[in-house]
DNA sequence: GAGCACGTACTCGGATAGGTGTTGTCCGAGTGATGCCGG
DNA sequence: CCGGCATCACTCGGACAACACCTATCCGAGTACGTGCTC
């Protein structure tokens, strides 16, 4: 297990692709997901998401499919990740500091206005974790894995895309 | 929702107590739940948890109860989450690189030995997460509530749990 | 030959199940303090 | 008066359910393309 789930995980490599192909044909959700051999359903529901947050946008019919909504390099990771987990934060404080059975059900205004401290703490840590996330651009993700990755990869990946956008057609009417 | 689950708060408010009151009768669980308002038996899970992970020692009998294992100062908050919520880390990266359709089950060495790029992004952020949070020391922690909490609320919690200690006692065979 | 209408297959999108983890609860084994009894 | 012992209530500890979220899936509405017909 882990604090964030498998989806940012499948989110953020489909991004990736999108960010390095945008002159491409939109890919269907279908193709990446066959392509990465994950769920095509499940990134489906992921792409839904993404849209709604306005990270992509989709085109409809045959040749449908979706691309980057804005300049890979103005979509930082952090977007991503809260497009998908729902901006969740670290921590919820729930002020269980009235409930304490001294001051039975009534609180002094002193408690309920200031901010527990270990909410604090956690603020901070959070704050941290989020800058880390919100400085990295797809941009830069993407080109740190172009470092490692050989460009004759990188073509195959095309490639493979291409074709794939290819044989989307309608069925032949004669071709039965 | 959010990352952590309550399970951390209630272990934080609870070991701040001990932490601030270490030459008191160690209190038992019933004692700090009711105090606080939350569920006695679950906090007695989190104990365990705490204990196995060697942050209190516990105390058997009537009189029994949790003390802190280590002097407060030496007793960070990032070792009470993570015995709390398992070390869970931010990420856990599937490896779906290696699932990629055009390897066919054979990803070649140099992905497998790599680090994903977003993997490392992701290990940097908690990096720096966990760094906040493992600076911070119960004893600081406690200070920094200290200095918001007037010291007649400290005294009052003070007798709260020494009167409920006082009340902890077998039943007089002679009194009913 | 050009324009138009139709049919098709593919796409997205939301509504629908299963698995896993967290939260919360219950009951049993163990233990130290208490009070009584005997010396 | 003092020490030993049985009793007792209280404690911890692990085993047991309920709920919610995440993951994964299925099916329906909509759309652009390709084809064939008509002019």
């Amino acid at each position: 297990m882990a604090l964030y789930g498998s989806s940012v995980e499948y989110g953020l490599h489909c991004l990736l692709y999108l960010s390095e192909n945008a002159d491409a044909v939109p890919p269907s959700c279908k193709d990446l997901a066959e392509y990465q051999g994950i769920s095509p359903t499940y990134v489906a529901k992921l792409f839904t998401k993404l849209e709604k947050a306005g990270l992509v946008v989709s085109a409809e019919g045959v040749r449908g499919g979706f691309r980057l909504a804005q300049p890979k390099r103005d979509i930082s990771v952090l977007q991503v990740v809260d497009a998908l987990e729902g901006g969740q934060p670290l921590f919820k404080c729930r002020e269980i500091r009235g409930n304490c059975i001294l001051y039975e059900g009534n609180p002094p205004d002193r408690v309920t206005s200031s901010v527990c401290r270990i909410h604090a703490l956690m603020l901070e840590a959070e704050l941290k974790m989020r800058g880390v996330l919100a400085a990295r651009s797809l941009d830069e993700l993407d080109k740190s894995v172009g470092e490692v990755m050989p460009a004759e990869t990188k073509q195959a990946t095309r490639d493979w895309f291409d074709a794939r956008a290819q044989t989307r057609a309608p069925a032949r009417r004669t071709g039965v």
